[in-house]
DNA sequence: GGTAAATTGAACATGCGTGTACGACTTACC
DNA sequence: GGTAAGTCGTACACGCATGTTCAATTTACC
């Protein structure tokens, strides 16, 4: 309402504050994507400040996380948001896989880290958003015959997170060149989505 | 070579020791799965024994995971040992996901801790084993025409352990019912390793 | 039944991460 | 250029998990 509601601009910050608001918060995912166990003062570290000045932005590290969190959640569902997933189910599914694995890959790490200092009831409740795009255009698929129905919608739901979260970790091991992985995992999903012969 | 060489009992324990080894391994097999950091001393409760005792017969918690973690892996690659992979590829792929993928589960939360505590190398070394077998079939199916070859080798390794592991996850958010399990993944797997039509 | 092995709990040392208090310093902003 | 807001490093308190020591007690085993 009044000038710079950026949902992020916290009131009256002062412009090197908020400078460090953000910085700590990139710091904080590149770190807690690396290791889910990364503490307080490396994180400070990383992001340029003392780890006193982090605490005088954020009360705890579950309020870092939290915050963390939320940004990034807000992020990937913003990205999920702009694929359009009109037209035939299976390419809507080649692209929004096409163009978000990535974010999902990153949003999944972070919640490995989420899930160790956070209540259960929050972490279900940041899965709602997203889940439900996918969710639709299963279902869409499904009534429009290029999906499988012989297997719950729950369970092709969850397929989506696990397949990109084993290409994120083949890519890691080596094992998988990163301009493959969309490929593979569409191949994979499409494969599996399809109807059963017969 | 002596009398009693079980792999398992250790040179000339008094029989009470050999019991506590066991329900520890036990016990720290049960938390870890439940908890990756599941704390020695909870351990130690749960075999019904001292965390002194714990400690007398494991020189630390490095020590005891990596001893489980063996344990473990010989167990599951026994229990794979036993299923028959002549034959149909895809017959054998059943099998095999029926009869193992709670093993194959069990041993891939283990691997959590694992992989807190213990050097890359060892899990790396670790995985070798039960990796050789399903690679071996996989390739087989490959040769045979009946498994698809547009897609690298060591993915549809790596699927299996994820499909496995997201269908235990769906399970414990009480959206898969466990005797659903071995017909969702088996199908799943099947649909994603067939040739592409055409 | 005697002996050595094994178990036990309590106490202690240590290391690590979190979160706070303080005083001095620097920077943004009017 | 003044002032409040922000930052900094050091130091400290606290909780928690690991691992060790010790003396007393129980247990297996010949």
């Amino acid at each position: 309402m009044d000038r710079t509601t950026d949902a992020v601009g916290p009131r009256g910050k002062r412009a090197d504050a908020q400078r460090n608001i953000a910085a700590i918060l990139d710091a904080a995912l590149e770190c807690l994507v690396r290791n889910p166990d990364a503490n307080i003062a490396e994180i400070a570290r990383r992001a340029g400040v003392g780890r006193v000045t982090l605490y005088g932005h954020f009360s705890s590290r579950e309020d870092l996380i939290d915050q963390l969190f939320a940004r990034t959640l807000d992020r990937a569902d913003r990205a999920l948001e702009a694929v359009d997933l009109t037209g035939d189910p299976r390419a809507a599914l080649s692209r929004l896989v096409a163009s978000s694995w990535q974010i999902v890959d990153q949003f999944r790490h972070l919640l490995d880290a989420a899930q160790r200092s956070l209540p259960p009831a929050r972490i279900r409740a940041a899965h709602e958003g997203p889940m439900r795009r996918i969710a639709g255009l299963i279902e869409r698929g499904r009534a429009e015959g290029v999906f499988r129905t012989d297997l719950p919608a729950t369970w092709m739901v969850a397929l989506v997170h696990t397949v990109v979260h084993a290409a994120a970790d083949e890519i890691a091991e080596g094992r998988l060149a990163e301009p493959d992985a969309a490929r593979v995992i569409d191949a994979t999903l499409q494969a599996a989505y399809a109807p059963p012969a017969g």
